[in-house]
DNA sequence: TATAATGTTAGACT
DNA sequence: AAGTCTAACATTAT
């Protein structure tokens, strides 16, 4: 569900909320969880009870920053450590202070608390995707460009060379740029007039400019609108995003083009739904 | 009942 | 070998 947008808020108000919060307990409600760790986490070898070992490290520590690292979030731990947490596609977090009388055990979905000394941190996800890895060590830095720190055309065209892949593809492709996902990419090929078809290797230089400018414009009211909640996105105290009121693509099938009056086409890529302006993108 | 949903990735192709 | 495509993951909503 989230996107760069999304994360983004929820790592800003994580930290105005978490920073120097002690970790007081932490119950995995779903045992997914852990096992999805022990499989993809690390590299090969599986030692019995070390996540759950991991995860008894933590109690007692301090949070002394939240980071993002494309749609990852990051808890660093005074002591070190860093919980990881990826949201997929209907993950959420919520926060609730200690004084608050909502109970998270009625609170559907409940999939993992975080108990610390001011409030409880629940991590919801009705579809189970959402992952938590705890690492020992401080996570290596941002590998791909991140949009938000600028995405300068002459990089994109660098990256795409090569790829015969759509354009749309490419700006999900989380191994190239990071945190773009299939809402944002509809709407910044939109508000760049490019078709999401087009294989990248083949858009130029002045088109890639469009892509960064739009980008970098789209995903910055997107942050200020706290999300787009299209469906289910909450920020992190329950409220919803409003920047869904500034789609002009995503979802809009057969609805008219706010530019052109023409008709938006819903087509399949990669295997997400992509919705363009045939007469607005080329 | 069939389809699609804001994400990622293992494995199969090319 | 590297790039690309597909199915799968689990669950709800239309």
């Amino acid at each position: 569900m989230p996107e760069l947008p999304e994360v983004e808020t929820l790592c800003r108000q994580l930290n105005t909320v978490l920073q120097g919060q002690e970790i007081l307990r932490i119950d995995i409600m779903d045992p997914r969880l852990g096992s999805v760790e022990r499989k993809r986490g690390g590299s090969g070898k599986v030692i019995p009870g070390t996540f759950t070992r991991k995860v008894a490290e933590l109690i007692g520590q301090r949070v002394a920053a939240v980071t993002r690292r494309g749609k990852y979030i990051q808890l660093q731990m005074n002591g070190g450590m860093t919980v990881e947490l990826h949201l997929r596609m209907s993950g959420r977090l919520l926060y609730l202070a200690a004084d608050k009388p909502l109970s998270p055990s009625i609170v559907p979905y409940c999939r993992l608390t975080i108990g610390l000394s001011a409030g409880i941190l629940l991590l919801i996800d009705p579809r189970r995707f959402a992952t938590f890895a705890v690492q020992p060590d401080k996570i290596a830095p941002v590998l791909p460009d991140d949009p938000l720190e600028g995405l300068p055309a002459r990089r994109l065209l660098e990256i795409a060379r090569t790829r015969r892949m759509p354009v749309k593809s490419f700006l999900m492709d989380q191994r190239l740029v990071a945190g773009i996902g299939n809402i944002y990419a509809c709407e910044i090929l939109f508000a760049a007039g490019i078709d999401p078809r087009r294989p990248a290797c083949n858009l130029t230089t002045v088109e890639w400019r469009k892509v960064s400018k739009a980008a970098k414009a789209i995903l910055c009211r997107a942050v200020a609108c706290r999300g787009t909640t299209v469906s289910d996105w909450r920020d992190l105290f329950g409220c919803i995003g409003t920047n869904q009121n500034h789609l002009e693509v995503y979802s809009r099938q057969a609805e008219p083009c706010r530019r052109c009056g023409g008709s938006i086409q819903r087509i399949t890529l990669g295997g997400r739904g992509t919705w363009f302006c045939p007469i607005c993108q080329k």
